[in-house]
DNA sequence: CCTTTGCTGTATATGGCGTACACGTAGTAG
DNA sequence: CTACTACGTGTACGCCATATACAGCAAAGG
């Protein structure tokens, strides 16, 4: 089975449907691997384990899917697709965005591994594609500049997965050494010896900090979507000085209609925006 | 070799200090494990090939080291000393923090495997706790409560992994493949023809966003140091109504002389701050 | 002196992984 | 009926971490 990206995009994209038969097809090697790796982590996930569940033999999985790596994509985009995409239609682009975020969080409580598919390569398969068009639109029409609003929706993604990551990598810690998190740190006394003599460590241990951490991710969204606000007020006061595509100051007369963009190449690629549905 | 963790706390903190002598030793094996993840990455780090690196047989490392994972702590802790402990006098907690960030980004950019170590295991060693003192102590006297300093320290350790695992990842993807990012993923046709129904992508693809891209580190830096900001200035507000530690609202007499702890045992707890030298 | 003991490095083997390759088999189109 | 294709299998290779048994050697003790 061919080893081309090209390949992958074609099974994410639904280009090879079959109909169901008996014996192994593409969605239930899929289905398997999902349950697999929720149940074990993605490091848990072998092609000898999935052909096992299944009652094939592992070489008989190439048959239908061209690889490991292809088959995480495939999984990826599958589960994706449980992502809910409505939001509040009040409250503006915070709640929007917040509301997403909440969601994807939800998606990684219940699917671990989705932190842990790692790389920058993986085809976005029509669930991706819809999940990140839905993000970006939540921080449209807010005065950011195409790229910031990019960036925007990267950072907020990257958060979540870091967090995740952390999540998944405990459960998996805990599962193979069958001792809890804060048993085994309970147990290092000796490298507690050893902080004393670092005081900000020992002031804060003291006053209790580790007793009640805060929600980590309850703490860094709040702090990520704050930040991203004071960007947004920010454009917003120069909304009638900048332009609207690059962000370059507005020269000329500032009286009379006012301009929004710095040339009509800006202006042109604005307008492009209303022209596709 | 014992797979004790206390075992790598005392390799961490030097109690197995040996005078140098030919053949191997643990700083020869840690050094030539640097060298290599330098090279290929965590993932190319494997025993046979830092044991050929220096001329001995695999199974002659795990005479002092107790195995690969222990090894990355190791190796881990030494790089972390590089990373310089100095900031701004001057600037407050906003430039010592950030300029704290850009020293750890640094260090990832020489040793960009830092960010693939993975795990909530890690027995920090003598330079990753001075390194997290260090970075405490930019945020204490700001006038947040215990756990929410430390919330902001893990939340900006976090972020800068993240950025870094992306960085981390691209290289690696580049060399195994012999194709740059760029040329990937400009070669995907066959996927970009399926992107013309989502308005929202097809808009910032038009207007140029894709081509002038953000800086990921450095936007995402100031949201996440404007969003710290926000709480710090809101904490600031209420400093003299809340309990310095705990942060509870403070009740009773508003006039004369001020409290500052809702109860004896918050008071203790901050003064135990400056017993420690 | 010789012997014992413990440290160091080696050789071999086990069990896991992804997957290349050659092969059989069954259903279908000509 | 035949040729072709899709599908599933069995074996094998090269990688990985590491358990185990063993060999050499140096220092310590007699």
């Amino acid at each position: 089975m061919t080893r081309d990206p090209d390949r992958v995009v074609e099974l994410l994209w639904h280009e090879g449907g079959r109909e169901p038969r008996p014996g192994l097809s593409l969605a239930r090697i899929v289905c398997a691997g999902i349950e697999l790796a929720d149940a074990e982590g993605l490091e848990g996930l072998s092609m000898r384990k999935v052909a096992d569940r299944l009652g094939f033999t592992t070489m008989s999985l190439y048959r239908h899917v061209p690889g490991r790596d292809q088959l995480v994509d495939l999984m990826r985009d599958a589960v994706l697709g449980e992502q809910p995409l409505t939001g509040p239609q009040e409250g503006g682009w915070r709640a929007r965005l917040e509301a997403c975020a909440r969601a994807a969080w939800d998606l990684r409580r219940r699917h671990p591994w989705l932190a842990e598919v790692r790389g920058t390569r993986h085809v976005p398969g029509p669930n991706a594609v819809a999940l990140y068009e839905y993000m970006l639109s939540t921080v449209a029409g807010t005065g950011l500049r195409p790229a910031e609003m990019i960036a925007v929706v990267g950072l907020v993604g990257r958060f979540i997965d870091a967090e995740a990551l952390v999540l998944v990598e405990t459960s998996r810690e805990e599962r193979h050494s069958g001792v809890s998190e804060e048993e085994w740190w309970g147990a290092r006394d000796s490298l507690y010896e050893r902080l004393d003599r670092y005081p900000t460590l020992s002031y804060l241990w003291e006053a209790g900090g580790y007793d009640q951490p805060e929600d980590s991710f309850e703490f860094g969204l709040r702090r990520v979507l704050d930040g991203i606000e004071v960007l947004i007020k920010e454009r917003d006061e120069k909304r009638d000085e900048t332009c609207r595509v690059c962000g370059t100051v507005l020269e000329g007369a500032p009286s009379g209609r006012p301009r929004r963009y710095c040339s009509r190449a800006c202006q042109q690629r604005a307008y492009r925006k209303r022209a596709t549905p």
